[in-house]
DNA sequence: CTCTTAATCAACCAATCAGTTGATCAACGA
DNA sequence: TCGTTGATCAACTGATTGGTTGATTAAGAG
């Protein structure tokens, strides 16, 4: 079993986070540096607990963090959050596209490759 | 009628479908090869229709695509779906990684960079 | 202290999702 | 044909999510 150097369902989280398109648009506007709540709440016309709920999703998934200044809370985009999705997913898809290749080899190069719908022949 | 092509929610549906750690370790099974649902079934305590309509979660999400091959509907991985999500995460992740490593120069190389709103630590 | 700003907490509602059971369909094999 | 296997459809339940309104905390500014 792989264990998780983070929580157990911190994948969990952090794919959930990113289903969203509000926080999908709050990960877009944060990369191009910190925002408070309100700052983030702007662009929606959503109410303000909306928009904090959605960071505290963000944020228990790891996604971000926050700091204080005076009232402000800004949020804190954490890069290395993202490169841990994009590690998970990019360890299968390599993965599925070496098999790919290496069955587009065992049929000959200049074939067009159809989708590989069967590979084993019934007995 | 399903004009799915590509619609603005494929993300939505994508992310959603990584969200699930069963999906997830379906997508883990797939990267190494086709699976019919019984065998993506096997390792999980759950009925086979649970099973079924979580393929076509990750069906529905692009994710995976599905033949038939008498009774049996193999699952197949898309790697090329994995990858459009890479490119969102990193696209975002890169941004944010340039502007940290801006920041990182105008403080001068030797110091220590701490997150450029720096988290207090609660006491 | 009072007022304003920034943000959260709490309770609630509508919609959606994961999972179940039971029935049905589709493709073989005898 | 019948029976079996692989898989889906349909209806239902329980839990969770996204959103709201209303009250509350926290930190200045006057």
């Amino acid at each position: 079993m792989e264990s998780d150097t983070q929580g157990p369902d911190t994948l969990d989280r952090a794919f959930m986070a990113l289903a969203d398109p509000v926080r999908r648009a709050m990960v877009a506007r944060l990369s191009r540096g910190d925002a408070t709540v309100n700052e983030l709440a702007e662009p929606f016309a959503i109410t303000k607990q909306a928009v904090s709920k959605h960071i505290q999703v963000l944020e228990h998934a790891g996604l971000v963090t926050r700091s204080r200044d005076a009232q402000r809370r800004p949020v804190h985009l954490d890069a290395a959050a993202l490169e841990r999705l994009t590690a998970w997913i990019d360890q299968y898809r390599l993965i599925a596209e070496s098999r790919f290749r290496q069955l587009d080899q065992l049929l000959g190069a200049g074939i067009p490759h159809e989708e590989q719908t069967r590979k084993e022949e019934p007995k």
